[in-house]
RNA sequence: GGGGGUGUAGCUCAGUCGGUAGAGCAACUGACUCUUAAUCAGUGGGUCCACGGUUCGAGCCCGUGCACCCCUACCA
């Protein structure tokens, strides 16, 4: 007792100072100093040590047992007191589960402390598994421990956390009060698990490469820059990870994937986060049809095994939902005959004039300046892709889309590649990569122009020791979870996504 | 970048015509030994986002700024 009465006056300096001065001084916090310091002088420090338990609150429910002893620890999401006995809810991050504490039960010291807890503080509970009248599975408590104290208040328990920014300023507190959001995560923590598991499976090995790089290459964005001090050099966030890959298959990797950040510095919005996960796939001596063998199986197969359907929901722009269907296969569809089937089978023959008057019948605004070669392009963006809402590839697009890309062996004006597209958005691009080693080199000093000192010479360097013929694509893992949990906001599927300083 | 919306108690939200700032949850006091959004009685709680302006008087009207949301544009 002594000791716990020194814990109270003997509170050092320090901590006074930080009890006064903290910004969020308020009375609901000077009142919960006040129960920390009526525990306290009751033996129960505020803030305890490891609290061994006899399972996570999810396995004392899949376990139960009436009569069973167990020991568990939580969280106070709610108290509802009623004189001689408290009934409350902790929570754990796997489960809720009710305690009860009736005053003969256990110490009335025991008792009259629990009086003194508020709701949000962590506590460990011994006790025995009954069911209550009314059926609940609970815990009768005989003795309990004090293992945190909170000094700020919980969002209100019934609507949660409703405010979007403080949602994602402190996602600790959507996560409490907000279990829809815990569970999306659980999904997105479940999602990334069966990526590895069926790639793993199959053979592909999980590499990881340099997010620092001297040179951003792999993709065209606007890196963001950082700096090195020992060198006294400048690097570069890797905007995606190819180049390394790439040089992995020279190096005799013949089945690479790694799962990881890329960063680029642009703007935010709702389909769009600065730094967002990727995986990246290349298989050597393998082509775009292989990649489209990888899609078609891994995207079924996590889904079923994650959400135990093929069948997702998704909001749609005007506010109503519809079914997708991720049942392989998936159809496919040459680019060009996506066009025609759009703007007529002549499409393709009519000169720029002709063009530009059927592209603004359509409701395609173009300049005068346009030419057939960049309306196509923009007729697609506008009208054509919204409009593929099940899972399609894409097939046979223009060399100018993807320059790196291999040509189509009947046609040299089109690359060998797909996009594939799920609710009328690119979800993933699948190549039949070049492993041309002069053509990378022109294609890349094209590329950098004036500044040679941002050609990657050390990978095509690695190039012209000869790359296997592959295929390589590339998911945006964000996405993929927005699909599969069926939300439309890239923020509600990142932990912390990027917001703007607040002064 | 352009347009629209929002910002009020710890949380969720009202606030009429410009005239003393409201509710529910949470908190505090009391009652209650099977409650589960516990219930019942009572009490306290506000930098109305910030700064400036109009006015006798501003949560409300005007201006500027900040943050978030939506639409749009840009960017892959």
């Amino acid at each position: 007792m002594i000791e716990e009465k020194r814990l109270v006056t003997e509170m050092s300096e320090k901590k006074e100072a930080v009890v006064s001065s903290t910004e969020q001084v308020n009375t609901y916090r000077a009142q919960r100093l006040e129960n920390m310091e009526k525990l306290a002088a009751l033996g129960y420090k505020p803030f305890g040590r490891a609290w061994p338990r006899s399972g996570r609150l999810t396995d004392i429910r899949a376990r139960f047992e009436e009569g069973k002893k167990v020991a568990v620890a939580g969280r106070l999401l709610t108290i509802r007191d009623i004189g001689k006995a408290v009934f409350a809810d902790i929570y754990d991050g796997s489960d809720r589960f009710q305690i009860f504490v009736k005053r003969d039960r256990l110490s009335e010291t025991a008792f009259q402390a629990f009086k003194l807890l508020d709701l949000g503080d962590h506590i460990g509970v011994e006790g025995e598994l009954f069911v209550t009248r009314r059926g609940e599975q609970s815990i009768i408590v005989e003795n309990w421990e004090m293992l945190s104290k909170a000094l700020l208040n919980l969002p209100e328990k019934w609507h949660g956390l409703q405010d979007t920014e403080e949602r994602y300023r402190k996602r600790y507190l959507d996560l409490i009060a907000n279990p829809e959001s815990r569970d999306r995560f659980n999904k997105r923590i479940a999602i990334m698990r069966e990526i590895r598991a069926y790639l793993d499976a199959r053979g592909y090995q999980e590499v990881e490469t340099p997010m620092m790089q001297p040179q951003a290459g792999g993709a065209a964005a606007r890196p963001f820059t950082t700096h090195y001090n020992a060198l006294d050099a400048t690097m570069f966030m890797r905007i995606a990870p190819e180049l390394y890959l790439k040089r992995l298959l020279v190096g005799g990797f013949d089945k690479v994937y790694e799962i990881g950040r890329n960063f680029r510095n642009e703007g935010l919005d709702r389909t769009h986060n600065p730094e967002f996960t990727v995986l990246e796939l290349y298989e050597a001596y393998g082509d775009r049809l292989s990649m489209k063998a990888v899609i078609e199986g891994l995207i079924p197969a996590v889904a079923q095994k994650v959400l135990g359907t093929l069948k997702m929901v998704m909001p749609t722009a005007d506010g109503e939902s519809e079914e997708i269907d991720l049942t392989p296969p998936y159809r496919e569809v040459a680019y060009k005959d996506l066009v025609r089937e759009k703007m007529g089978k002549d499409w393709f023959n009519l000169d720029d004039n002709e063009a530009r008057k059927r592209a603004e019948a359509a409701g395609v605004e173009v300049d005068d300046e346009m030419n057939h070669l960049l309306i196509t392009p923009e007729i697609y963006d506008k009208l054509i892709e919204k409009t593929l809402r099940q899972p399609t590839f894409v097939i046979r697009l223009p060399k100018q889309f993807v320059p790196l890309a291999k040509t189509c062996e009947d046609d040299p004006e089109l690359v060998d590649v797909f996009e594939f597209v799920v609710g009328g958005k690119e979800l993933c691009p699948g190549y039949t990569e070049n492993n041309d080693s002069l053509e990378q080199r022109i294609r890349f000093t094209e590329q950098v122009g004036e500044n040679q000192e941002r050609l990657d010479e050390d990978f095509l360097t690695a190039l012209e020791h000869g790359m296997p013929p592959a295929g390589g694509l590339g998911i945006g893992l964000d996405r993929l979870v927005m699909l599969l949990t069926g939300t439309d906001v890239i923020r509600d599927v990142i932990l912390f996504p990027q917001l703007k300083q607040r002064s």
